[in-house]
DNA sequence: ATTTACGGGATTGGGG
DNA sequence: ACCCCAATCCCGTAAA
């Protein structure tokens, strides 16, 4: 396991640019904690999960998270002004109500969905409080509200919101927030969860720091950076292939 | 020196 | 009434 991340650092090394070398960073964060949960003898992933299965993912990948926020920085110029509107969602675009028309990933209208995780949890056991808080969250059926982490990954799995949230390439489950439209998503997240007022950055991240204790999404030591937990991604995707089909 | 992001204790609110 | 826990508020600190 450890050639591997080996083999990967000597790739980044000679590519040498700043960008693999923050993913690199990135990856280090993720072997750390995957070595804390492996010596605590409750490593909630395979090996072969994390290191074969997700490198090769990256290579795959040809995003550049970085990047990726600068193309369409001015996407949503509206987005200030509408926060200042009050029901700014609605005319933006789809909060995942009703009426949306804007072409959206299978996942896209998942709140019903995701919240449904119980069907589709993949049986990795290993992480039971994971397990427990996923298996636990069935909003839609049990009238119980959405959760930040199924929001996030409902964002993150939606194209039109790249801008604003996006995948870290060459590191599994991490994501990262565009400096410049974070409070975007944010906002989004308050309007979905039907607060009066608006919801920001500072408090949504404050959330997403409790997510740390029970280890469904850890803070990566890199500005905007978060990773779910190969648990709680597993069963994020699980369901949202059940989903797709 | 200033701004932005992070960290974490305290509090709130909903569900059981 | 009480407990639990996710979400939120708020303020101090770190980092860029």
């Amino acid at each position: 396991m450890l050639v591997v991340v080996i083999s990967k650092s000597e790739e980044d090394v000679q590519s040498s640019s700043q960008e693999h070398q923050s993913d690199l960073e990135v990856i280090l964060e993720f072997l750390e904690e995957h070595y804390r949960q492996e010596s605590q003898g409750k490593a909630p992933w395979s090996t072969r999960d994390f290191h074969i299965s997700g490198e090769d993912r990256s290579h795959e990948l040809n995003l550049h998270g970085t990047e990726q926020d600068k193309p369409q920085e001015e996407l949503l110029p509206a987005s200030k002004a509408q926060r200042d509107m009050g029901s700014p969602a609605k005319a933006n675009r789809c909060d995942h109500g009703t009426t949306c028309s804007v072409n959206h990933s299978p996942l896209h209208h998942s709140s019903p969905k995701l919240n449904t995780l119980k069907g589709g949890l993949s049986p990795n056991p290993t992480t039971e409080e994971c397990a427990k808080s996923l298996c636990s969250v069935t909003p839609a059926e049990k009238g119980k509200k959405l959760r930040l982490f199924h929001f996030l990954f409902e964002m993150l799995e939606d194209p039109d919101m790249g801008h604003c949230v996006s995948w870290v390439p060459a590191s599994v489950g991490v994501f990262r927030f565009s400096a410049k439209h974070k409070e975007r998503v944010a906002e989004l997240w308050g309007q979905r969860k039907g607060n009066r007022m608006p919801m920001t950055y500072q408090k949504m991240s404050r959330a997403l720091r409790n997510y740390g204790r029970s280890g469904e999404i850890i803070k990566v030591k890199k500005k905007l950076t978060y990773r779910f937990s190969a648990a709680t991604l597993s069963a994020l995707q699980t369901q949202a292939l059940s989903v797709k089909k």
